[in-house]
DNA sequence: GCGTGGCGGGAAAGCGCTTTCCAGCGCTCC
DNA sequence: GGAGCGCTGGAAAGCGCTTTCCCGCCACGC
């Protein structure tokens, strides 16, 4: 076990050249090499199985080749698509990506952070949502600060303000139309299953949304909070169904707090659509085999991981960019006339 | 931007100490230092927002905190809990895990691992499915070698005999347990949507199934082969529903497999589980919100990645380890009498 | 009194690369 | 014909750390 490691030494010695030529024929330069020497060192790397050590690397050229993802729970379909398409994006341009997870808790975003830039790492996407809470924020900004310093980029999804490079979709002008459509359905009464209240993704669904109920003239939706999970929008959904409340329609800030609520109502004898309507926001894979199919307001996850990775890979100018992707309405069989 | 990183010996010249008393107290070391001169460092070293440079570090030890996660597709349901419990077992060791698509390609396989060999990762967990192409399985076999040669571990997850540490499913088993299981149902007819042919999870899964069946007494099931996805699935399920089957039950090897059939059954008007039962493999998480809900083998996902986790990140001696877990039916709606 | 050994501190030698700088060589251009 | 230039190759200086080695100091034992 562990033979020593091939070093672009040997591989210069048994080649019968410098180091220096070496590295210009293995690592690509500006500088040229005769086709004679080029040919044996690659020769020799291959024979001996060469592989440069991307630490070494790094260090001499202080940048590295890796970029940072960090989502709360990569089991959460809504990040593994943007992880996908981040991942895809990276892999392209021979980047490599470091998987970091946060559970939610806001301190592990800032932890993770510190890691990355003590790796240097080139870029970062922070998909995770934005929270309102103060310190956090401060603290979250503070690191962001320190690694752009350190000459790294971070782009965030959905989460514009922060000073960075954001993808934002329009999840207020998206909440909006959906209460449009959903009221030209006929619903008159509306509950919301929205998010925790510091989450400012779910607060601007939910804005948006009452912005449509309001333009539609029709009064603001009962609205019950939960965690943006599956068993958040599945205790919501109880929460609201023992309020006995009198809404013939719900919407889940969430596709996936939707699909926990779908449970819910299921178990509790609500039948979708025909006793209540519900839809939900993202349009998360999952939902082409729900029954009934989920009604919701598509976003083009995986392609807001390949933007995001993109705006983080491509140096840019000095100024913020922001790349905002609509919404799109798709009322399918969980919405019916009312 | 670009504000001179701040190194360590700026930190032992700020604090007025050695470079080597710097390390010693910032990266704990067995050598003892004095209390007062560890105080001015850490102190220091705070004020400045010292970060260590990890490339440095992993140069200097020959040693990375990388642990890389090779998936076929972020996306599945199946990889992303895998990923879920590898992750969490290396954040917890304080290591950082790089994660690799190879969207079911094996020559990206093989090209992740000679990535992650050039950053000195530490260890490596193999979650995609194992071919029994001969030619890409020896190139891997090859670059797994490489890897350990290194110094580096490499565990897998469902594919036994590549020399390396495994986390093995009860796939036969599982299959075989299946089987009994429908056929107790009274079923007499069977039809399996099976992966790829050369995917060994896919051919132990139908074995295990067969056998069960012989056990049971009964013919060999009808077997169409798709890809390991939903949409292979699907097709795998119309091409079925086209051959006119009189089975009454279908076995998906894949969860995943089973979702696109059910959806392709719903389309063609085949109810379930009234005209059709079907089964699945895996238990991912999404079947919680199915309707009818999937019957399955259920693999504790997250579990697994989380043993191969600690199989790769524990030395263990030299001797290969292997971890059998067992799947578990789980019978639900989508079966029923006949 | 002096040798011994343990201990805390620093100097410096790497770790495996990249890149600058210099040397040598064959040309072109006055 | 010599100055100047462009080009290729090599020596060597880092990159930011870890770790070995050595040194001076003190407590101790004979």
């Amino acid at each position: 076990m562990s033979a020593r490691q091939v070093t672009l030494a040997e591989v210069a010695k048994q080649a019968g050249v410098s180091l220096a030529t070496a590295s210009r024929v293995l690592n690509g330069s500006t500088r040229q090499v005769s086709e004679e020497l080029s040919d044996r060192v690659l020769r020799t790397a291959e024979r001996l199985g060469y592989v440069p050590n991307a630490s070494a690397q790094a260090l001499a050229r202080n940048s590295s080749s890796l970029v940072g993802l960090v989502v709360h729970d990569i089991t959460d379909p809504y990040f593994s698509c943007i992880a996908a398409g981040v991942t895809r994006v990276a892999e392209e341009a021979g980047l490599v990506v470091v998987l970091g997870t946060t559970g939610r808790r806001p301190e592990r975003e800032v932890e993770l952070l510190s890691t990355l830039r003590a790796h240097r790492a080139r870029a970062v996407v922070l998909a995770g949502s934005r929270t309102t809470d103060r310190a956090s924020q401060s603290r979250l900004a503070a690191e962001i600060d320190a690694f752009t310093e350190q000459g790294g980029r971070v782009a965030c999804v959905s989460q514009a303000k922060l000073g960075t490079d954001t993808v934002v979709p329009g999840n207020r002008a998206g909440g909006r139309a959906l209460a449009r459509a959903l009221t030209e359905l006929g619903h008159k009464k509306f509950a919301v299953l929205g998010g925790p209240s510091e989450l400012v993704v779910a607060r601007d669904r939910l804005a948006g949304f009452k912005a449509g109920l309001a333009d539609a003239g029709i009064a603001p939706p009962a609205v019950v909070n939960g965690a943006f999970t599956r068993d958040g929008g599945y205790a919501a959904a109880m929460e609201l169904l023992a309020s006995k409340t009198r809404a013939t329609c719900v919407f889940a800030v969430t596709d996936v707090m939707a699909m926990g609520a779908m449970a819910a109502l299921r178990e509790r004898g609500v039948r979708v659509p025909e006793d209540m309507s519900i839809a939900g926001f993202d349009d998360i894979p999952t939902l082409r085999d729900t029954v009934p199919a989920l009604s919701t307001v598509r976003l083009p996850l995986e392609e807001m991981g390949e933007i995001a990775a993109g705006l983080v890979l491509d140096a840019g100018g000095d100024e913020v960019r922001t790349v905002r992707v609509a919404g799109e309405v798709v009322l399918r069989a969980s919405t019916a006339h009312n």
